[in-house]
RNA sequence: GCGCCCGUAGCUCAGUGGAUAGAGCACUGGCCUCCGGAGCCGGGAGCGUAGGUUCGAUUCCUAUCGGGCGUACCA
C-alpha cells in the first residue's frame, strides 16, 4: 500500500528514467549506468514541488556539464499525460518539477478515510523488535535521566509500531548485585532507626527519604518482628519487602508518565535460573573465558577491546557484565530480530564490549543497537543542580509530573536529539510552563475542535469528504498544510528507521504552526458553502493528523484548554 | 593518555551531501468589534578553527581547540 506521496514520486522517477533512456538512444547522452534517481522536496518553494539531482550524478560518466545534461533530459521529458505542470533547469543542474494541485486533494480524502490509521506504514515489515529502556535501579525513585529514557523509549516504541514493526517494551530490573547489598544495609539501618535504635547509617548507603519512609511504615505496621532475625536474614527479608513495594511504585510512576511495559525482567532470575552460569560455560567452551588471579575473565581483546573484562570475581560472584551478556543473549533466544537498548551516556563504555559479548555468543552484534542518550542537566536559577541517589538530593519523576504535568514533561524530553545534552530548567518548566511548545501543539488541536464544535452548534452539517470539491483550497497556507500532512507517513517511517523519536515532536510543532497560520489567514464558518465545506474537511483532516501525532508522543489531544 | 558524544543566532535547539542554513525564548514593530490572542504577520543576528574528499560540505574524512561522559574484581 503506497502513500500518495510515494505514488507521485514513483511516477516522476519512471518519467525521468524514460527520458534518460530516450536521450541515450538518440545519442544525446552517452552513459553506461543508470544511477538511482533521487527526488527531494526543495527547501525553497520557488524551486518546485520536487527536484532531482540526476544531471549532477551523470556529469562524470557523460563528461558534460550538469546543466547541459539537465537540459537534454528536460527536452526528453513528456509534458502531457503526467502530473507535471511545469519544469525548469536551475542552480547547478537541478531539474525542478512543478505539479498541479489535484493530487494534494487526494491526500485529504486519504486522511479522512484512514482516520486513526493514517500514518501507518509497513516499512518495518513485522520485524520483531525489543526496546529496553529506563531499567533503573529499584533502590531509589526515578530521576530525570530515567524520565528522559522513559519518554524517548516509549515514543520510539510508538513510532516503530506505527511503522509496522512488532515492538515489545521491556524493563530490566537490577535486583541483584552490589547495589542491592547496599540497599539492604540501608534498609536495615533505617528500620532500626525507625524503632528508635541509635545505629549508624552505612557510608555508601542510599540516603533518600523514600527509604526512610518505607521503613517507618514497615516499623509501624510490623513493629519489631524483624528484630529477632540475624542481620543477614533481616536484610534479605527487608530487601524482598522493599523491592516489591519499589517495583509497584515504579510501575505506577511510569504509568502516570504514560509509559507501560510488556515485560518486566528480573536480573536475579537470571542468576537463580542458572542462565548466567550457562552463558559463562558456553563462553568457556568457546575459549573466550579464562582464569587469572582467581577470577574469570572474558577475552574482550579478541573483539577489539583494549582490555579483558572480569566476569566472575575472585570471590566467586559474577559481575554485572556477566549477567548482562546472559540477559542479552536471552533476548535473542526469545526470538527478537533486533534488540534496542536506551542507555545513559554514562554507560557508553559498555556498548562495544556488550557487542563483543554477543559476537562471542554467536549473535550478529549489529542486531544489538544501543541508543546513547546524553545526560540530563538539571538547572535551577541558572545553575546546575547535582543529583545523586545516595545523597538523596534529587527531583524525582513524580515531582516533575506533579509540577509540569505529564504532557509537557514528555514533550520536553523527547523534543531533542538523544545525542544532545538536555538542560532541564526547573524554573522555566514550573513557573513558565505556558511557554512550553507542547501547549502550542495542543492548542492547535483544541482549535480544530473548536471550529468543528461551532459548526455543529450552528447546525452546519459536516459534509462527506468524498463529495466535497476541494479545489478551492488554493491559498498558500492551505497547500502548505496539505503538503505537511502528506509527509506524515514518511516522517514516521524515517523516525522509525533512524530511531529518531524527536522528529515527531518537531513534526507536531511544524504542523501546528501551519494550522495556526491557516486559522489566522482563512475563516471557515461564515464563508460561502463551497469554501466552508472544503475548509471544514481540511480542519477535520488536520485534527486527525494532529491527534495521531500526539498519540505517538503519548500526549493528550485536548478538545479545550 | 585512549575511547564515545557535542560545538549552528544573545540563550535552548532543528537541519537522511544540494540551491538564499531554520524554529522557540529574549529584544522589537504591527493584527479585522469576527471559528478561542496559549494565536498570527514583520525585523536584526549564526555553521569553533585549519586542511582534505566532491560538480557541491553545517553534513563525510583528518588535524586542532573547547565542553560533557567513560576508561573498576561498581552498575
Amino acid at each position: 500500500m503506497k502513500t500518495i506521496g510515494e505514488k507521485v514520486q514513483q511516477q516522476l522517477r519512471e518519467v525521468i528514467e524514460a527520458a534518460v533512456m530516450q536521450a541515450k538512444e538518440t545519442g544525446d547522452l552517452s552513459i553506461e549506468n543508470m544511477p538511482v534517481i533521487n527526488l527531494e522536496v526543495p527547501r525553497e518553494k520557488t524551486h518546485g514541488d520536487y527536484a532531482t539531482n540526476i544531471a549532477m550524478l551523470l556529469s562524470k560518466q557523460a563528461r558534460m556539464a550538469p546543466r547541459k545534461i539537465a537540459e537534454i533530459i528536460a527536452d526528453h521529458l513528456p509534458a502531457e499525460g503526467t502530473l507535471i505542470e511545469g519544469m525548469e533547469v536551475a542552480g547547478p543542474g537541478f531539474i525542478n518539477f512543478f505539479l498541479g494541485n489535484g493530487w494534494l486533494y487526494e491526500v485529504i480524502q486519504d486522511i479522512c478515510q484512514k482516520g486513526d490509521d493514517y500514518g501507518s506504514t509497513h516499512v518495518g515489515a513485522g520485524e520483531k523488535v525489543q526496546i529496553e529502556f529506563v531499567s533503573a535501579n529499584p533502590t531509589g525513585p526515578l530521576h530525570m535521566g530515567n524520565a528522559r529514557g522513559a519518554a524517548v523509549g516509549s515514543v520510539l516504541a510508538n513510532v516503530m509500531q506505527k511503522a509496522g514493526y512488532e515492538v515489545t517494551k521491556e524493563f530490566y530490573i537490577n535486583d541483584a548485585g552490589n547495589q542491592i547489598i547496599k540497599f539492604g544495609q540501608s534498609l536495615e539501618a533505617r528500620y532500626l532507626q525507625a524503632l528508635g535504635q541509635d545505629v549508624p547509617f552505612p557510608e555508601q548507603g542510599y540516603k533518600g527519604q523514600d527509604v526512610i519512609d518505607l521503613m517507618e511504615i514497615l516499623a509501624q505496621q510490623e513493629g519489631n518482628s524483624y528484630l529477632e532475625m540475624d542481620s543477614s536474614q533481616r536484610q534479605e527479608a527487608l530487601i524482598t519487602y522493599a523491592l516489591e513495594k519499589k517495583i509497584i511504585a515504579m510501575k505506577e510512576d511510569l504509568h502516570g508518565f504514560g509509559v507501560d511495559y510488556d515485560v518486566w525482567f528480573s536480573e536475579e532470575a537470571l542468576h537463580t535460573s542458572g542462565k548466567v552460569m550457562q552463558t559463562l560455560d558456553s563462553l568457556k567452551k568457546k575459549g573466550y573465558v579464562y582464569e587469572k588471579e582467581d577470577a574469570y575473565w572474558f577475552k574482550a581483546t579478541a573483539f577489539g577491546e583494549e582490555k579483558d573484562e572480569v566476569v566472575i570475581r575472585s570471590n566467586g560472584v559474577p559481575t554485572y557484565f556477566a549477567a548482562d551478556i546472559a540477559y542479552h543473549y536471552d533476548k535473542f533466544e526469545r526470538g527478537f530480530d533486533t534488540v534496542i537498548n536506551i542507555w545513559g551516556a554514562d554507560h557508553h563504555g559498555h556498548v562495544s564490549r556488550m557487542k563483543g559479548g554477543m559476537k562471542a555468543m554467536g549473535v550478529d552484534p549489529d542486531r544489538l543497537e544501543v541508543i546513547i542518550m546524553q545526560l540530563v542537566r538539571l538547572v535551577r536559577d541558572g545553575e546546575q543542580v547535582r543529583m545523586s541517589k545516595r545523597s538523596g538530593e534529587m527531583i524525582t519523576l513524580n515531582d516533575l509530573v506533579d509540577e509540569v504535568g505529564k504532557d509537557a514533561a514528555r514533550f520536553f524530553f523527547v523534543m531533542r536529539n538523544t545525542d544532545s545534552h538536555l538542560d532541564f530548567d526547573l524554573e522555566l518548566a514550573k513557573s513558565q510552563s505556558n511557554e512550553n511548545p507542547v501547549y502550542y501543539v495542543q492548542y492547535a488541536h483544541a482549535r480544530t475542535h473548536g471550529i468543528l464544535q461551532q459548526a455543529y452548534q450552528k447546525e452546519v452539517c459536516m459534509p462527506a469528504f468524498e463529495s466535497v470539491d476541494l479545489s478551492c483550497l488554493s491559498a498558500e497556507v492551505e497547500l502548505d498544510l496539505i503538503k505537511k500532512m502528506l509527509e506524515f507517513p514518511s516522517e514516521i517511517a524515517d523516525a522509525a528507521k533512524n530511531r529518531e523519536p524527536h522528529r515527531m515532536a518537531r513534526y507536531a510543532q511544524d504542523l501546528a504552526g501551519l494550522f495556526h497560520s491557516f486559522y489566522n489567514n482563512s475563516r471557515v464558518l461564515g464563508e460561502e458553502q463551497t469554501i466552508r465545506d472544503a475548509r471544514l474537511i481540511l480542519v477535520h483532516a488536520v485534527q486527525i493528523v494532529l491527534r495521531n501525532t500526539l498519540d505517538i508522543l503519548g500526549i493528550t489531544a485536548p478538545e479545550r484548554m
